[in-house]
DNA sequence: CTACTAAGTGTAAAATATACACCTAATGAT
DNA sequence: ATCATTAGGTGTATATTTTACACTTAGTAG
């Protein structure tokens, strides 16, 4: 038992685990095996240990639920109303990340609760205030789109730029001119032609490019 | 006494509270009164009461600290790192405010500490990781400058486009050209001229404008 | 050999951003 | 009252950026 003068609430890390199948923007949730909201879906997340940074708590959570290191992960808000939780006052810091589309291999996660991907076009009701959380990370992906290479990280380390703009596309929903989209993310920094080639159905094979992703992405223009 | 069968971390809120005076960008800082770091300069800030939402505790906080309510007000990031602060482990919702520049009278704390403007440009050495905080707040700061019409929010109810533009100068720590910015400053929602004009000085009086801020800002281009 | 598919490429027009200088309506000193 | 001084107020031409738009290419499948 532990013992406080004053009391102190509990700290969770919630994680919205953006990847893109099926040209949809899409979610893992995992199914709730307890109480509250047994049944429901809700985001992957849990507690902080108390000597745990809120960061690495939040790469660890995404490991346990996906396997997947090294991607994209940025905290996103920090949601505290006092009744989220029925169970106790819980604050929750927020954080999202960006899945490659060749990564999506979840990992049966080990406490047997279901893990699975969702189109954010047809979302469950969620557990708790996750609805909010995932509107707001969604809201911060399309913002991030216009002013960054966010984008970039959900790309295969090699990559065509046919694949890019469908990325692009799905995300933003509406349809761009090839040849202006081409011509802008060539003047992103660190874009490269690999001067390898991929055969692939019945047209022309694509340049391959990479994209040297330090875990951070740039502002541009 | 309150008991939990796994630890907590203590909740707190810290406000980066920014206004202009003598041309210069300043932040609010308290002389911390009590351990750890006594006698150093610090960010408002306090525990977050265990009903208390945290934009509420920050409200709480900036009104005691300075006797204005109704400003922009805006959450920041969460600082968890397991050390920041040598007592127990405590992460902090940071928040940041703009004070308008005819409002900031400071109102004398209830608990005897030293509240002080401090010019951005040189700020003592602060306690815990509060630089790091101040850093992220202006980086934030200066970043909507650019997008959004966040610096109406230091303006007072009426105020002339010479004192907005040198708030923009001040802040961006360039000069601009007059024409250019009129015309672009125009162009925001919100931004009306009053009829009125101003006598002040040895020059030619200048219009009023007034910006209808619901408490929010606006994104531009 | 033909039909089909996505890859790949350039240019002109429109919109936006930038550079730039003079007149105006006050004040304060002589 | 005149003059020097100050910040307020205004338009246009040029450069830059963004947008719109269509055909050829290199492969596959029948």
């Amino acid at each position: 038992m532990y013992h406080y003068d004053y009391p102190h609430p509990a700290i969770t890390t919630d994680i919205v685990i953006f990847t893109l199948a099926e040209n949809e923007l899409k979610v893992l949730l995992i199914e709730r095996s307890n109480e509250p909201y047994k049944g429901r879906w809700a985001l992957p997340g849990g507690f902080v240990d108390i000597d745990e940074d809120l960061e690495s708590a939040a790469l660890r959570e995404l490991k346990e639920e996906t396997g997947v290191t090294g991607i994209y992960l940025e905290q996103l808000y920090t949601f505290g109303k006092p009744n989220r939780d029925p169970r106790e006052r819980v604050i929750s810091v927020a954080y999202y990340a960006l899945v490659p589309i060749d990564k999506l291999h979840i990992k049966p996660d080990s406490d047997a609760s279901k893990a699975e991907w969702h189109a954010c076009s047809s979302l469950p009701d969620l557990a708790f205030d996750h609805p909010q959380i995932v509107s707001l990370a969604r809201d911060r992906l399309a913002a991030k789109m216009d002013y960054s290479t966010i984008a970039l990280h959900f790309m295969p380390d090699k990559f065509t730029l046919g694949e890019l703009q469908r990325v692009y596309e799905t995300i933003k929903g509406t349809p761009l001119d090839k040849r202006n989209f081409r011509k802008r993310v060539l003047t992103f920094n660190g874009i490269n032609d690999t001067g390898e080639k991929r055969r692939d159905g019945k047209h022309r094979p694509a340049r391959l490019y990479t994209f040297n992703t330090t875990g951070t992405i740039e502002f541009i223009k």
